[in-house]
Formats: C-alpha cells, structure tokens, sequence
DNA sequence: GGCACCTGCTAACATTTCTTTGCATGTCCG
DNA sequence: CGGACATGCAAAGAAATGTTAGCAGGTGCC
C-alpha cells in the first residue's frame, strides 16, 4: 500500500458513521436496507458511506436475489490489518504524490 | 484508546501534510521555521497542522533557548502503535459516542 | 391496481476542514 | 535603529465532506 492509499483507508475510517458500519458487518453481513434500520440512519446516507469504504477496498458487495425474488446487496468486510507507527508513516510518505505531480508510487509492493 | 479518540488519531493522520510533519520529525527532531523551510509549506499552515498533531497525542513540543537567545519550539513525534483491523474496530465502536450524548467511554484502560 | 419491500441516482444545502493573509510579540547583530 | 531571525494568533476565503430530500427503477403479494 502507498502513501496515497494509505491517507484513503486513514480518511475512510475516520467517520464514526463508518466505524459502526465495519462493527456491524464484522459480526455479520448485511444487506443495504437492513443495515441502515439497524443503525438508524436513511438508506441515501448509509450508501454513500459504504461506497467509500468499498473504494477504499475495505468492504466487499455482492448481489443476491433471495428466495422471496428480491435482489439484495450484501456488504461484508474485508480481512485487513493496517499498522500505524512512526516508521510505517515514515516509509509512507516516501510515495506520497507530489502537489503537482501525478501519483506517487511506482513499485507494487504489497500485502 | 475509545472510540472517539481513535476517530481523532485517524482524522489527524488523515492528511498529507501531516504524514510529512511526522516523517520528518521522525527522522529528526526540529523546531517550526525550520520544519516550514524543510517541507516547503508556510509557516502559519504548519503551525496549525501541528497543533492537531499535538492535540492527537502524536507529536510533543518543548521550548529551547539557542546558544544567540532565540526562542525555539522543537517538536518530536511520540512512540505509538496503532493497529487497524475489522475486530479492533468492532471494539472501538463500542466506545463511541452517540450524536445526542456526551464523550462515551467510561473507562479510562489507557494505552 | 395498490402496497411493501428491494435497488439506484443526484441536486442542493449544511458543516467542517484547509489555506492564505496579515499583524502581534521577542531576540540578536551591524 | 533597522534587518534577520524566532514565536504567536485570528479573520476570511476556498475547498472538501457530510446529510437530506426527492426522484427513478424492479419484484412479490393481496
């Protein structure tokens, strides 16, 4: 993971909104509607959250038709393990995109 | 570290900029004007991006007297650890705060 | 058909965050 | 004293984010 991408997943999490939607999906998947009555916030809303945390890459959808016909979409979380120390941050800055350049990186290291 | 709190961190270090402040600190310690030429960035700016920094618990800051009687503020970033998984954050929803109510938590468990 | 459930979108407003600009203080040195 | 350093702060504009409201589509069932 790059400097770019980890500021990305840093921004994405930074949202208590966001954190209840990963706990709620830790302990089990949901689909959109359902999600949004157990956390109590409108569907519109819950939505946007998740697209951001699907473009961040830490939660997953899949469309599933249940037996009733209705096409759901489930969100799960992705396995992830990020560690944040000084030296992490360190190595990250050092492929941060540049103000005026396009983005930074170059070598696709990994995890 | 509740919930609240860990959503601070992750907004703090949410920002170029201060993934920088910490990369250079990390490397060497260094007073404001100096940091400011370093990074390239003004000086009001920096100072700004250091206060969250310090209000995060991230960096520190002490006063020194050069050797020609100036005033200098140098900062340093502060060890830490902070490990980002889907379990870790299932735990930190816990603590957090609800819209209505004041700060969560309750225990004061520290690092 | 009409109601209840599922999905998707986006325009508009409200709020927060970021950045610049400008002015204040103080020291030392020629 | 005037210039080159250091510090501090706050107002104000620019930009990014968060949130709501309202619209569209689909299925199944009474």
């Amino acid at each position: 993971m790059n400097g770019d991408e980890l500021v990305r997943v840093l921004a994405t999490l930074a949202n208590p909104h966001r954190i209840r939607v990963i706990a709620a999906l830790a302990r089990e998947r949901a689909y959109v509607s359902e999600l949004a009555r157990t956390l109590g916030i409108s569907r519109p809303l819950l939505q946007v959250h998740l697209r951001k945390l699907e473009a961040a890459g830490l939660v997953s959808a899949r469309m599933e038709v249940s037996e009733d016909g209705k096409a759901m979409k489930f969100y799960e979380v992705n396995a992830f393990a990020i560690e944040l120390t000084p030296e992490v941050l360190e190595a990250a800055e050092r492929t941060l995109s540049t103000p005026g350049e396009g983005p930074g990186d170059g070598t696709k290291g990994s995890s």
